[in-house]
DNA sequence: ATGAAAGCGCTAACAC
DNA sequence: GTGTTAGCGCTTTCAT
């Protein structure tokens, strides 16, 4: 005890911190500080008799390892970072939490980063990378720390474990974790095809997204087995959000010529059509079928319940989750994890109605 | 060059970082580490022409600050813990982008944990909380660490700025950032009475949910004012999730003497709810009316759209992180920030249509 | 205004 | 299996 007194008056630190120290569970346990530490890193190692000291010790005081100095010393936070672009956005949290629990169950923690579009915060993120803050990063935005911008941030230079979750890095050598989109969007646009639909209007993610390029494939790959032929009036633009959904179906509702049927490349825009659809007379799915993409929780209680393509949200973050750490442990890991989507069927398409001009 | 090469043999590190120290820093800018250090931390106590020596000297070296050396120097950690009940909730997302903008602006990181229902995880984020990981914390999920448990987890020691963000955490000297739920609840409920209805089913949410107490006071107190009688076969148990108000739907269904409007504590329940009074082939709002709570993106596009209450969720977690912001640095701060909520009226309560029995 | 040097609390290399 | 001890990279006191 008079040891510890001691240190600390000569200690220089300003905040007098009040935790417990190794030192002093060392003293109690008439151990060695190492033996401290083994007990609690690799208990297998000390004896059981010490160990019980230990452990004993560590109860009495209330003991708890400062992470900083443990960081320091071992070159490791136990943080990983996870890079996403829209916090707000509903399909990212039900990722994160099947992130968070496989981390958590391996003895990292998360620290989220929430990019909004703010390259400012993708250079701080960046450099808290290098800071040595985090052991690995997992990226949910489609591209490297500094990648896109001139060479001027080093943050390209940064070397650690890092996979790629949903949209994936081209050219990058991580290990990437998404779902098949092209074949997802194709298997929805034949299923619209297969129900007489023949005017397939597409709305379509962000351009140069590569979710949206696979989409966008898979949609006319899907025309094209149906044997439909493609019409580029037939695209519109959208960004994935509600609002952009809704813009879609007020230039469906201007049209002369409407398509019989919508595919909608995230729930969201699917919702947001419908509406105005729905407000401007025109009868979801007896006028117009529209089908959707994700299956987030909504898209079963939307009316009507949404027809789409269901990505399996919790396990993409589990399967990101457990490569990073196998990553961190050495392991090998596959460079690619492409996990299975479903068709959905509801009740937001049905057969065309029979049309003026002959066929759907 | 040589010191530090040779520093760096002398050193007994297993894993070699690469990462460019303050040391080298230094010998570059020939001035020594504490310059370099005070360069950074507090630039007008050192000499503009050494500082822009140092300076150019870290941009030539690509130079960022170990921040786990900085941390055990400094008894500081420049994060922010973020405890929450269920990441997944759509209703947290917009308000963590909140919490996570301020910080931002503040320089301070986020750590979330999702508490998930699970007291394990609680512990464990109370000893990360303990092991000096974080400066403070912004709680959402209603109880300090290890209240409601036992005394042996030494959680309820732990000692530092902490702030509690919409469920309200009784008897705990902290800030407190919330709405007023029950001049919240109070307001629909009038509202609703206002439009007619005399009888108003009221869906709760969990029991013992803080949140809950306040709304069903203001749901009684609503009662009262429209001079409505009270009567508990109207009050069916929810949780906030869409579930649960499809479950009180179909409560609804089965019933022989319907209500004529509805009240659910949250828009997920309320979403959940029409959907399967639609399916049953009650119209809303021509046979039932229904309102929700919170406003969430979806309500908008709800069909029909939702009336409800907004709580300005963004706004709640900047002033909860700013109210964290302040006491980190020692700054005086209310202990009670209550928020204003607004009733946004859309197309989902509409008066009663005349019932056989006379009156609504 | 600047430098020298003492640690922050811990882990791991090394010796036994 | 256990103890001794040297640092991890930084900030900060103290002295100048």
């Amino acid at each position: 005890m008079d040891d510890i007194g001691q240190k600390r008056r000569l200690g220089r630190r300003s905040t007098p911190h009040r935790g417990v120290r190794i030192q002093e569970v060392a003293k109690l346990a008439e151990v060695s500080t190492a033996t401290v530490s083994r007990a609690l890193a690799s208990p297998q190692r000390v004896s059981p008799e010490k160990r019980a000291r230990v452990l004993e010790a560590i109860a009495k005081t209330g003991y708890t390892p400062n992470l900083s100095a443990r960081s320091l010393r071992s070159q490791k936070t136990g943080m990983i970072l996870v890079v996403l672009p829209d916090l707000a956005n509903t399909f990212f949290s039900r990722i994160l939490r099947g992130i968070e629990e496989t981390l958590f169950e391996a003895g990292y923690g998360m620290i989220i980063s929430d990019l909004d579009g703010s390259p400012e915060k993708e250079a701080h993120f960046a450099a808290f990378t290098a800071a040595g803050r985090v052991d690995g990063a997992i990226l949910l935005n489609g591209h490297l720390f500094g990648q896109s911008r001139d060479g001027q941030g080093r943050a390209a230079e940064i070397d650690m474990p890092i996979v790629a979750l949903c949209e994936s890095i081209p050219n990058a050598d991580i290990p990437q974790i998404e779902i098949d989109n092209r074949a997802a969007a194709r298997k929805m646009t034949q299923y619209l095809a297969s129900r007489g639909h023949r005017r397939i209007l597409y709305v379509s993610g962000p351009t140069g997204n590569v979710l949206e390029r696979e989409r966008y494939r898979g949609y006319r790959d899907g025309l094209r087995r149906a044997g439909l032929s493609f019409e580029p009036e037939l695209v519109v633009p959208g960004d994935y959000t509600i609002e952009s959904g809704m813009q879609a179906g007020r230039f469906i509702v201007e049209q002369r010529r409407r398509p019989s049927a919508v595919f909608c490349t995230s729930d969201e825009m699917a919702i947001g059509l419908i509406r105005v659809l729905l407000s401007a007379g025109i009868r979801v799915p007896q006028d117009i079928s529209v089908a959707g993409f994700d299956d987030i929780e909504f898209a079963v209680v939307a009316e009507p319940a949404l027809t789409t393509i269901r990505q399996p949200r919790q396990e993409l973050g589990r399967a990101a989750a457990s490569a990073l750490i196998a990553l961190l442990q050495k392991q090998e890991t596959p460079r690619l994890i492409r996990l299975e989507t479903e068709l959905v069927i509801r009740d937001s398409v049905a057969e065309p109605r029979p049309s003026r001009d002959g066929r759907g």
